[in-house]
DNA sequence: ACCTTGAATTAGAGCGCTCCAATGGTCTAT
DNA sequence: ATAGACCATTGGAGCGCTCTAATTCAAGGT
């Protein structure tokens, strides 16, 4: 930079003020400046721009998840709001595991970023406490809401109740719960899915397994199921991944889908629009999601205290393939006789 | 980091040494110093480190397509062996688009990151070159071999070729590739299709249609072929989210495959596992890639200058169940009678 | 001629850390 | 004792930028 100011023959500040284009130059220095910077290939130096400024304009963004197409598009969301917002958005994995989300937190911590989005991330009240006072801090699709940090989430309870109702309205009673395990969702889906059952007035036949949320979670879960004397009619998992790792398994052993059993997804990934799937699943609005997170973020920001800010997002239905009447039980035309909702 | 020098009464350099955990330090100051870290809630600032440092310990990811399964295994790969060589990894997203992967390039320049991967960057080679002076670089699953680049790659060409050996064995002839459009590997794959063709004598029924790499750019395409009278009866598509998005449309049109068409697809990414895709697809080592491509950052950075390092991996066909015999004519069983391969 | 105003420019003090060279100790060998 | 070696510790310059306050200069007002 001072080679800069040299050859332009202004002094570093001027050239400063160049970079950050600010309108109290004149043109011809401007011009001299710029084509000095071109001429010794400067570029201007981030790191100590950041330190001088004391500021990063920078968000971090924690993923669950790289595989899972669900957080690739809560990210689209995250960064094209942040774009518009000048913010850079540094992205890192947590692959699953809190111990390295809390890592990857502390990297973001000492990088000095602005705020971060934790998009599903697996973490205790007390981390999450602790964290949000070093930084402003969201949630993104975080499960049950947290006390005193802002949150971006679906309805899952009554994604999953959804869920269940639709099954039920086709006649299915024998539902089975394949659950997200540590996943940050999963309680919250889990208990909508009881509740739903209740509603049902299938109370009775409540039937949790604990899986995970990726494929191969799916698959010793579905190997115990088949094995069972009782094979259940339907099958509510999770999410997409686990539900596609389920109707691999069900084909393998040779079950038809929706013929032997149904099947629901949650999520609403490209996976489940893929015709040979045609997974019926609960959509969430994944990129409402992600802007909707840089958009309490900067709110955050500009306000500092205040109450936690909270969005919960409404879940749809989205009924495709996997889903039909019981095979022992022909569909009610009329549609369910029992109860449908709360 | 002043404040915790003070409570523990010694230097402020006493405490860059401890945080840096240097053995040159006394177990009893060293203790004092954590605990008045501790006490003090100080956490390094890595901005300021890394701009005295003048070292940032990072690399960068430039990411094609977030979307796209097969580079979250890249990455993935990339991000366990930096970890290993204690490299911080940022990802940018290119977005599919040359414009903004230039602009994320910028980025990490100007964030004076110590190398780069571009995982299926689509850059010219002017560009290329011009950034590889600036930082060591190196190309991940870039397509064509660009002078003077570290490259780590799969032989596309082979990989495509493999694909074309295959449906042709199977008796096909009206083999029809959909193309990877402005991907850095379309063309090699393009490359591949054509020598497969013709080294299977066919080479006179070379039909390659322009498409994309995305599932939605295989739609119109394959409406096209439909809407033909000589309708191909196979089809080798870019990579796999194109040939699931043929898959749709085929079966969409009441197309059976592969009674009617097979389908071969590119990358080996989870979704061609899935059991009702089960999608015959070439393999690219995705890890091992992104392994790779850190190994070539490191020895660059050791090294300096020297000839560029090329990587090319193997790819290997992984069949499945979306190629068959064309059902006008039934399989040979002895094999294919025409020539097979160079 | 003098003061005011405002715009364009600059000097220089940080930002929070690292690292070199220097300091003061202690320990060993002579 | 004394020099040398060796260790833990420290002062302070410097990393490349920003930003406040100060300075310069020209134009306009009285």
């Amino acid at each position: 930079m001072a080679d800069v100011a040299e050859r332009a023959k202004v002094s570093r500040a001027l050239v400063s003020l160049v970079m950050n284009n600010s309108p109290q130059v004149s043109d011809e220095k401007r011009r001299a400046v710029l084509r000095a910077a071109r001429e010794l290939g400067y570029r201007p130096n981030l790191v100590a721009r950041n330190l001088a400024q004391q500021r990063t304009h920078t968000i971090g963004v924690l993923v669950d998840d790289f595989r899972n197409p669900f957080f690739g598009d809560v990210v689209d969301g995250i960064e094209a709001e942040a774009s518009e917002h000048g913010l850079r958005v540094l992205i890192l994995n947590g692959h699953r595991d809190a111990w390295r989300e809390l890592d990857a937190i502390e990297t973001f911590l000492q990088l000095r970023v602005e705020g971060m989005a934790l998009v599903g991330a697996r973490l205790g009240d007390d981390d999450l406490a602790r964290i949000g006072t070093a930084t402003p801090c969201v949630i993104v699709a975080g499960g049950t809401v947290h006390p005193g940090t802002d949150t971006v989430g679906t309805d899952d309870r009554r994604g999953a109740e959804l869920a269940v109702e639709h099954l039920a309205a086709l006649g299915h009673t024998r539902i089975v719960h394949m659950d997200g395990g540590s996943n940050a969702s999963a309680a919250e889906r889990r208990a909508g899915y009881e509740s739903g059952m209740r509603a049902a007035g299938i109370g009775e036949l409540i039937d949790v397994r604990t899986a995970g949320d990726d494929e191969a979670d799916a698959l010793a879960v579905i190997d115990a199921l088949l094995a069972e004397e009782d094979t259940p009619t339907a099958i509510f998992a999770f999410n997409d991944l686990l539900a596609a790792g389920a109707l691999n398994r069900l084909a393998g052993a040779g079950m038809a889908v929706p013929g032997d059993v149904s099947l629901v997804g949650f999520d609403d990934t490209f996976i489940s629009a893929l015709r040979h799937l045609s997974l019926t699943t609960v959509n969430q609005p994944k990129l409402a999601m992600g802007r909707l997170a840089v958009g309490t973020l900067l709110q955050r920001l500009a306000d500092g205290s205040g109450e936690p800010i909270r969005h919960m997002l409404k879940p749809e239905l989205v009924v495709r393939g996997t889903t039909g009447p019981p095979s022992s039980a022909p569909p009610h035309p009329g549609g369910p006789s029992g109860p449908q909702r709360t």
